[in-house]
DNA sequence: CAAACCCTGTCACCAACCTGTCACCGGCTG
DNA sequence: CAGCCGGTGACAGGTTGGTGACAGGGTTTG
């Protein structure tokens, strides 16, 4: 895991940079906003750990930049007192969990490595291909940021193509995947149509349907 | 949040539920054992509240079976007298609390409360999505400061959707999710009813309800 | 205790959109 | 070049979801 710590007192860093580092999280500090944003322009990180009052501003305003740029990193906000005010604040701007100084080291790393868990659960069920994001559990596809609508039929369509990338897949297997065995009166023409409103709405992309003539269909990744 | 009542004396088991149902808990009701285990073998539940006497053995019994499953439901005892063995033996067999009878029922529904905030891991009480904040301790919904009325059930099914943002939800899950299984004869049109009703007092916010044709239901977070 | 109010869930009807057939076309293959 | 396989536009149900109106039941208030 590579976690970034922006907290600007230097002993509450230090320790708890020691004992995330005994625990294997790598541990990039910066101490200002400033350092900060310099470090996430060129460096992904799994979760981000906020102290809110630094020298060059409040932490929540790069937070609220980071989500601006709809980024989803996980924050974990640090903070020497809270009202409730502050509270609702400060997950208004995006915060995903929070803790209030002094804490006890163990709680957060505890807290880190459930937002950690947290996404890599979420990720799993990203699967990336070519240019095209697939999202079984969110029943999304993405190609090139822009979401792709499909119905029922062209989104199982789709996954059975995904889970069998580079394969052939036999019309009847494709049929079987995407009927149910009580159509047994559906034509076979229904599926070549579902793969021509697919190629369709995926036109533009790299990820192709190519026909293999007599034997079924096969998705390609081209570039 | 939905509950399993186990709990053979009709009287107490009524009182439970009439309560628990105004608090916008749905709850199952086992009378046996046997009732128990099979709702168990098809229906997941947030909390267990387990008597101790019943007609065919000891909950404790059924305590241990989960356990043994590694099924790690929070459960609450409730039981009549309780001495110093009692209550060790009954922790020991993976009871998260008990309580004894007589008792007060705000009492078992704050324990109940609190045995799900523990187990949903809930430490920040408010979420914020949006342009909404959830309270689901206090049962309050702020869209942008002004406090949204909801009813019990517009409650329980917006808790549901902010509970699992994203992922698609099925009809049948969301059905299970508001109304308690002995509402076999409530409609699924009552749950599309209730999507409306909620989406009408939540225009205006950032937080949507998308329709997934023949799935189900989602909710999103748009700018 | 009655009146007013609100929450619930049903019904009916409408709108949207998904679905699969048909028909016809075009291109491969032998 | 004939025959076959696959591609695709148009269209007609059919299914699914949305919503206004309403009645029953419970709760609150005067």
């Amino acid at each position: 895991m590579r976690l970034l710590l922006v907290e600007d007192t230097f002993d509450m860093a230090e320790a708890i940079m020691i004992r995330l580092d005994r625990s294997g999280i790598a541990c990039d500090l910066a101490k200002t906003l400033e350092e900060a944003r310099s470090l996430l322009d060129v460096q992904r990180y799994d979760v981000i750990v906020l102290d809110l009052n630094l020298p060059d501003g409040l932490g929540t305003d790069l937070l609220k930049e980071l989500r601006q740029k709809s980024d989803r990193t996980p924050v974990l906000v640090l903070t020497a007192e809270f009202s409730v005010d502050d509270r609702v604040s400060t997950l208004n701007s995006g915060a995903d969990d929070y803790l209030v100084k002094p804490f006890d080291y163990r709680e957060l790393e505890a807290r880190i490595q459930a937002l950690y868990r947290r996404e890599q659960g979420d990720k799993a069920e990203e699967l990336a291909i070519g240019d095209l994001t697939f999202n079984a559990t969110a029943r999304v596809v993405r190609l090139k940021e822009a979401q792709v609508n499909l119905t029922r039929r062209e989104f199982s369509l789709l996954e059975l193509f995904i889970r069998n990338r580079g394969k052939v897949l036999s019309k009847e297997r494709l049929f079987e995947g995407i009927f149910s065995f009580q159509d047994t009166d559906v034509s076979m023409n229904a599926l070549e149509l579902y793969v021509a409103r697919l190629r369709k709405k995926l036109s533009g992309s790299s990820v192709v349907i190519e026909t293999q003539r007599g034997l079924g269909y096969k998705l390609e990744v081209h570039d």
